[in-house]
DNA sequence: CTCGTGACTCCCG
DNA sequence: TCGGGAGCCACGA
């Protein structure tokens, strides 16, 4: 393994259930740094395309895609919505009802 | 081996 | 209300 960081990521990317989200930062706090929701991204990046992760049910804090329009955020957006995620009018997740309660695995 | 970059977030003026 | 800086560190060139 890399680094326990990076492994303790991939093992609670995997664990998100479909139909959940997670925020970058709450994976990172999980990992043991609330301060590395960047090393989340990038891992999960990087690591997607090696260990097939669900990474399109990670999105930043606001509950909204990071990736730009044609940077694959409409892939994004629409494998969450097939797994029956909703996006309000300003196309974020409303996060009181899909963010994935790590606390309670 | 070194170096730049970045799917983020919080804090402070 | 809003902008900018700092912290974190894996990964590819």
């Amino acid at each position: 393994m890399a680094s326990e960081f990076t492994d303790r990521v991939r093992t609670i990317i995997s664990r998100i259930p479909a139909g959940k989200i997670a925020t970058y930062g709450l994976v990172a706090e999980i990992a043991g740094n609330h301060l590395a929701a960047r090393q989340v991204a990038r891992i999960l990046h990087s690591s997607s395309r090696k260990y097939q992760l669900p990474w399109h049910r990670v999105v930043n804090r606001m509950g909204r895609i990071s990736l730009g329009r044609g940077a694959g955020y409409e892939f994004q957006k629409s494998l969450l919505e097939e797994e029956g995620v909703k996006f309000d009018s300003y196309d974020q997740i409303d996060l009181d009802r899909y963010l994935w309660l790590a606390e309670l695995d």
